[in-house]
DNA sequence: GAAGCATGGTATAACGTTATACCATCCGTC
DNA sequence: GACGGATGGTATAACGTTATACCATGCTTC
């Protein structure tokens, strides 16, 4: 196997300098056709590819761009990280991922990996619980940061968002004009962030709506806990019609403990999903859900990097997209 | 916002050269706990971070290990991640990932950016339809590099996959001893690579047990592919009685296709699916299938790459790890 | 044919680390 | 008190690029 090649190979084996091989592979124009060609035959013929370490460290562009996001295994996400990367991909752009599965301290070590590598923007899903010395860590080194989904970090940073008490208190109210007073806000663990912020909406429109006094019931966000919660929750409140929960995996698992209770959902239990994944659709009965598009959000989250990159004095800027009641078969009038 | 602190500012507060404060940062014991603790603490007070492309420049040592993967969204894929973190993790290694969405020129974007920035190894899904010459860029610039899944790359790579032909055959065979005689490969499109070797398998076993000809249907690998696809295949072969599919998903989708002809998997029509996703235990009827542990073949992964980068020069290496029968309700005896 | 200018090439000093080699002290020993 | 060997600190040359400034050449133009 040959030694790595360089840029002065590159320029030796076409007779130049690396000056002007330098010139040729970035495409400044200033080189003639005749020069460039033998420069890029090199080039070629050695498979030879910039080292962008040192590229980056003199010119202090980085066209690479970290996303740390806090559990890849999840759809939506992997939705998301399409739609950033296809438009960050047109920018000559590109995305890598470090996941930190919520937790803490591997988050810390994969921020403080961007930081080392000083990529060209950073976006960042912050899991929960996340401590304000990380947060502090990041100001501190003015990468063009864009959180995620999650606020917080007191306003150092650009955000894109879901409006999230919006969409629980229309999903509340649509419950409520079917009739439902026993309406119960089903998934989830964390006590603040997202949940809170969705549950807020929640008990706003229970108010609104002068409806029973509200109950939060605690579980993970997957579909078997999902499943064995709506079990307990239904021995639990046994007067509860209807569910607004916390995500679209756990309100499946929810259908799925209605059925083996030998119940219907949409029947005997509404329920209203969040995120309209993919599997919401085919779901058995197919579930009435809040959609927001991964993809779009991607693609916002996306542009905002870009702006901040193009301009870093600009100020900061939070952009919060509705999500939309998308009705299908899991929620019916009470009966 | 401050300059972005370098060693030499860190030196300079704590009143040392950079020689000194490197030497502290990096942990060589060779300096006095007093100018250790006096360094350590200016470099915490200001937020001092190493910039990793220097030093991986300098020292030729990159501990950020790239991950070039096919897809991200799918649930299998993220677990081999989660395996290949958690081992690298204690090794002071980290994973960053790169999603190519089976697209070539992505794909080769990606890996280029992979080359660009040295990463320490390279762990890669080649694409379908990967061009030689993207085999031949790797091959040229020797990080420590690791095919995974899909074997390709003429020998020149270590290599870790799945005993696809093997698990095929004992799918086969299972569904013949329960009696079934019109057995269907069903699920995939490409034509090479894992599907073929699968294909293989399937018609091996079909000759050594003497039953009727192979029938391969092609279809995504997705739910409602697959539930379509099987309506199709059903009313071209109303002959089939079995299943041996080409991925959980779509063996899901199959079986969802089933109940809607009126029939019920594992006993009109029984399905076999492969990888044993979380959805697989909890699919309604509980689907049987081949089951290999992504988060243990992510660990094997790992352990290879830190193999390669310790000793490059050793012959490299192939992993074939076996696929297990797990039976649940989608299979029962030909009726 | 001298002045002015465009064109195309190059020498060189950064970028922020780390590895090497070197130097100053101090301690103990005979 | 001269010598040998730790011990702990530092000056300096790399690593592979790119930006800047500079230089040589040839072409206009009057």
């Amino acid at each position: 196997m040959p030694e790595k090649p360089k840029l002065e190979t590159v320029a030796k084996a076409a007779g130049v300098s690396t000056a002007t091989a330098s010139q040729v592979m970035r495409g400044t124009g200033r080189i003639s056709e005749g020069t460039r060609k033998k420069v890029l035959a090199a080039a070629q013929r050695l498979h030879y590819v910039t080292d962008g370490r040192a590229a980056s460290m003199r010119s202090g562009e980085n066209r690479e761009i970290g996303f740390a996001i806090h559990q890849i295994a999840n759809p939506f996400n992997a939705e998301v990280i399409s739609g950033v990367s296809d438009l960050l991909e047109t920018e000559g752009y590109l995305v890598s991922v470090l996941d930190s599965r919520d937790d803490t301290d591997r988050q810390r070590r994969n921020l403080e990996a961007f930081i080392r590598s000083s990529r060209g923007g950073l976006l960042w899903v912050p899991a929960e619980d996340t401590e304000d010395s990380t947060f502090d860590l990041l100001a501190a080194h003015d990468l063009s940061t864009v959180t995620f989904l999650r606020r917080s970090g007191a306003g150092r940073f650009d955000h894109v968002g879901i409006e999230n008490a919006a969409a629980t208190a229309k999903a509340t109210q649509y419950l409520a004009e079917l009739g439902h007073r026993h309406i119960a806000y089903f998934g989830g663990v964390a006590k603040a962030g997202v949940r809170s912020e969705r549950i807020a909406g929640y008990e706003q429109a229970l108010v609104d709506f002068k409806l029973d006094l509200p109950i939060v019931w605690d579980c993970f966000d997957d579909k078997i806990s999902g499943l064995s919660a709506l079990k307990e929750l239904h021995a639990a409140h046994p007067e509860i019609t209807a569910l607004v929960c916390n995500g679209d995996m756990v309100a499946i698992g929810a259908c799925l403990g209605i059925s083996q209770l030998g119940m219907q959902p949409g029947r005997e239990i509404s329920v209203i999903g969040f995120d309209d994944i993919q599997d919401a659709a085919v779901a058995t009965p197919p579930l009435t859900t809040m959609a927001v598009s991964p993809y779009q959000m991607g693609r916002k989250l996306a542009r905002v990097v870009l702006n901040r990159i193009k301009d870093p004095e600009m100020p900061k800027s939070i952009s919060l997209i509705p999500a939309e009641l998308v009705v299908r078969e899991t929620t019916g009038p009470v009966g």
